[in-house]
DNA sequence: GCTACCAATATCGTCAGACAATACTATGAT
DNA sequence: ATCATAGTATTGTCTGACGATATTGGTAGC
């Protein structure tokens, strides 16, 4: 039930970090964990597989240390999503607090 | 994928006015309407049915004019977990605004 | 040059959730 | 009687979440 509420969050917060360096699967689901946000690998890839087929992260391959590494970043199209998503939040903070 | 982030705002909103008053199903679909999010019966009446199913809200009957409204207010529960998710906002807020 | 471990991404099977469409219930209006 | 209206409920389908497990390519120790 409150995974259900902070899977947006999620989601908001990937795309807020990927508009401002690139980020990559492991580093991400760190990340979130620093913010109190446990979520598993089989959550966290398909989430931006589905994030990459909907055109708002774009990917790169990279290898680092021999293994390969998948490095997205934000589009154009992720980058307005998000400030939709941001003007929601202010509206339901000038709501709610 | 907008539908998935802004569906854990409805479940705010509908917590947080079952917080300050009665609410039942189509009013509360009016509510959301106001504030951008659409949403239909056979995704709001099962959301209203869990979020009381798992304690977060209560449940009141009343017949007005003739016809049984299901009204529904806040728990203890429901609350805490209202309080929770604002701890959220203003932690996602911080970090993306 | 085998074994064991590590970093990172991927997938599978199951179960829950979203949604549009449709139905149900009870009343009031003409 | 018929129709409209208010409100809630359900069904069938498709999508998503998630833990567990697998895969890939290296590095380290010995």
């Amino acid at each position: 039930m409150m995974r259900n509420i902070f899977l947006g969050f999620i989601r908001i917060h990937i795309l807020h970090h990927a508009s401002e360096e690139e980020i990559f699967g492991v580093a991400m689901m760190e990340e979130l964990r620093r913010h109190g946000y446990l979520i598993s690998s089989g959550t966290l890839y398909p989430i931006l597989h589905s994030l990459e087929e909907d055109g708002y992260l774009t990917r790169r391959d990279e290898v680092v240390n021999g293994k390969v590494r998948k490095y997205y970043r934000i589009t154009e199209k992720g980058i307005s999503a998000l400030e939709d998503a941001k003007k929601k939040i202010q509206e339901l903070t000038e709501e709610v607090m």
